[in-house]
Order: structure tokens, then C-alpha cells, then sequence
DNA sequence: TCCGTACCGTACCGTTCGGTACGGTTATCG
DNA sequence: CGATAACCGTACCGAACGGTACGGTACGGA
């Protein structure tokens, strides 16, 4: 049973890799003791003694994933409007391209599909060690914005949600269920400049309110 | 094989009810066809013979679901502006009344746990069944406001997605996680006032842009 | 009354998968 | 060199599930 913040070894990292990738390629159905033994030349003995069972095999994978997104902790310096409102559009890319990424759409989906007969284990899985990371970086964005007065708002996380359902909207969920025409990476840029735009309109300090 | 748009008699609806029922209460690895037919007191081969297969029941349950809410069709007479705040309210609070329903979100899990491998066929379906009739409403909604001079937009679809976004946020995808936290239908009502708050600051006639 | 139809309940089959056990191989350490 | 440990590959087991077949029963129409 993997508990909290152990650390994989190389071997076992190439494993969760693999069991990543054939999440990916053929969804839950797709990863099975077997074939994961199959695909990463180990043994299901090895799996086993690893993880503990497909359980921890799962919560495994996602605390691997997780791992490997640095949270970009920069923004001390001072910056003007026009840095403040670049740094958003940026973080609004990247939240969308995150969000369609192949890995991070597979994860949600298992975690999704689990969560209504095991409790929700592997949901709240996700979102500590997934979102949680990204909601922080970007509210202190937020923070630092208000700080030099180029935003203002009363509720910072209420500052955040709205900000986050401008950007998504309801792509992730369109995503999620494979949506194909949901999948453009190349309207990316326009989407997350329009959010920004928007989010400005609602909370820009030279607006009315 | 179910095709198209046929109608299910009462028998093979108390069956899909009941199918329902199992899938809200044990997702999808608590709906098996021995299960349903023990539930619902008919035979296996009587699920076969109607659905053809499993996929078949579950397009069927998703038809059948879909079949169930009807299409709110009325703001057609004349309306003020407090009227028109007053139906995007409670557009606002319906949407999130649904989106947090149990049946809405064993269905939306069980799409997105098979839209991996099994193309995206119940994807589709819940979103051109469930999804597309909302949508529909309210932007027929969003033009009677425009047309009276309560809004104004340039894209219709864009003003949608956005009023959208500002409603459900991430509370979809987290509900679909099973974050306990996200569904407190209590605290909807304040939910829709605020998004719609923001939507008249971003849309409305009366704002600079 | 007889026949066909639709249906139920149960038994059955083949497959797949999670999990375990075992023999063989490599490598590190004393 | 011998021993212990880690690991691979394979075989194996029990359970569950999708799908099929069959006997029995109620009913409606000729």
C-alpha cells in the first residue's frame, strides 16, 4: 500500500511510465496486471510486491504523475499591467493545455469512473496532489495583481473559480466525454486571451466594479 | 441494436429505470446484466433480445434518461429586464440542479469511463441528447434578451459558453470526482445570483462594452 | 381447444482478470 | 565461493461477467 510521499525507484518509475501509457492508448480496460507485466518486461509478482494491489497501482500512477509538474514559483519582481495580464494569458494557456493533455485526460477518466463504487480515493487523489498545486500559483498571482492594484476583489478563491470558468468553461467535461471538436490546441491562444479579457472586464481596477 | 429515435414499451422502461437505479447506486461495475435481471425481475435473454447487448443498454438508458426532461419552451411574451434577470437565474440554478443530479452523473461517469476505448460513442450520445436541448434554450433564451435590448454580444455561441462557464466553473468535474465538498445543493440559489451578476457586468446593455 | 408468442428463471459456456505460487537467473555482500 | 535478496517469466487458481440455450408458463388469437 503506498501510503503518502514515497519516493519510486528508477525501475519503478519506468513501470508507472509504461502503466501510463497504456492508460492512455486503451483507457482502464486497457491496463491490466498482465499486460502491464508484458509491456514493461517485470514480473506480476513485482507489481504486486510494489504497489499492493491495483489499487495502489493506480493511486501510484497519479501520485507519479503529479510528481513530475514543478509548480513555476516566479512573479517576486516587480511587473507593470501589461507583464500582470501576460502572466494570466500564460497561465490560462497552460491551464488548457494541461487539461487536454493525453495523460491528464486518462487520469481523469479513470478517477472518474471510479469514483462512484470506491468511494472517491483516487478523485481526491487528484485534486490534492494535481490541482491543488495549480489553484495556489495561480491565487497568488491573483494576490500579487491586487496587491499593485491592477485587480481588485473582495474573495480571492471566488476570484479564482471565476476566473478558472472563464478559462475552461465547459471544455474539460467535452474533453473528458471525447469530444473530439473540443480538442483544438491551436485555438488555445485566442481562448485564453478572451478569458483574460473578460476576467479583466469583471476585475480590472479601472472598471466601475 | 437500438438505431435511432424508437420508443421503449412500459416493461423495457421499468427495466431501464431500474438499470438506472443500479448504475447510480454501484456505477458502472455494479450494473451487470445478471444483476439487472435479478433487479428487475426479467430474464437475461430478455435484456439481449431488447438491447441487443450491453452497449446497446446503455445507449438505451441514456436515451431513455433524456427522454425524460422535456424541453422548457416559453419566453415568449414580452419581458422586462428584471424578468429576463429572473429567467437567467433560474436558468443558472436548473443548470446546476441537473448537473448535480445523481442519474445525471452516474450517466456523465459512465460516458467518460468508456470514451477511452470504445470511441466515444455514449459521449455523443449524452451530449447530443442531454446536452444540446439546454443549450438550445437558453440561447434562444440569451437572443430574446439581446433582441430587447437587454444584452448585447457579438457571438451568440461565445456569450453561452460564457455565461456557462461563469454558472458551473469546475463544480462539474469535481462533482463528477466525488468531491463531497462541491455538491451542497443549498448553496446553488447564491451561485446562480452571482454568475448572473457577472454575466450582466461582462454582457449587459447598459456596461461600456 | 390448439398454437404461437413473449417472457421468466436457471443453468451453462468461454473468456478475462486479479492475485498467488514456483522455478530459474542475476547480482550484491560477507 | 556460498548465501541471500531481488527479480523475471510462466503457470495456475478462483471468481465474475457477457452472452447463449433450454425448459416452463401465461396469454391472445384462430
Amino acid at each position: 500500500m503506498v501510503t503518502s510521499h514515497e519516493e519510486f525507484s528508477p525501475r519503478q518509475q519506468a513501470v508507472l511510465d509504461c502503466a501510463l501509457q497504456l492508460l492512455v492508448s486503451g483507457g482502464e480496460k486497457g491496463l491490466t496486471t498482465a499486460g502491464l507485466a508484458r509491456a514493461a518486461n517485470c514480473s506480476k509478482e513485482s507489481i504486486y510486491k510494489w504497489f499492493g494491489d491495483r489499487d495502489g497501482l493506480l493511486a501510484a500512477m497519479i501520485a507519479h504523475q503529479a510528481s513530475k509538474v514543478r509548480a513555476s514559483a516566479e512573479n517576486g519582481h516587480a511587473m507593470d499591467a501589461a507583464q500582470f495580464r501576460a502572466y494570466l494569458v500564460a497561465f490560462a494557456h497552460d491551464l488548457l493545455e494541461v487539461l487536454s493533455g493525453d495523460v491528464s485526460l486518462a487520469l481523469n477518466r479513470l478517477a472518474i469512473g471510479q469514483a462512484s463504487h470506491a468511494d472517491s480515493r483516487l478523485g481526491r487523489l487528484l485534486i490534492e496532489r494535481g490541482r491543488k498545486r495549480i489553484d495556489q500559483s495561480a491565487m497568488a498571482l491573483l494576490e500579487a495583481g491586487k496587491r499593485r492594484g491592477l485587480i481588485r476583489y473582495e474573495d480571492r478563491e471566488a476570484a479564482y473559480h471565476t476566473l478558472y470558468g472563464l478559462i475552461v468553461r465547459d471544455l474539460h467535461v467535452r474533453m473528458l466525454l471525447g469530444e473530439k471538436g473540443a480538442r483544438q490546441p491551436d485555438t488555445f491562444e485566442a481562448m485564453a486571451e478572451e478569458a483574460i479579457d473578460r476576467f479583466f472586464a469583471l476585475f480590472g481596477a479601472h472598471t466601475v466594479n
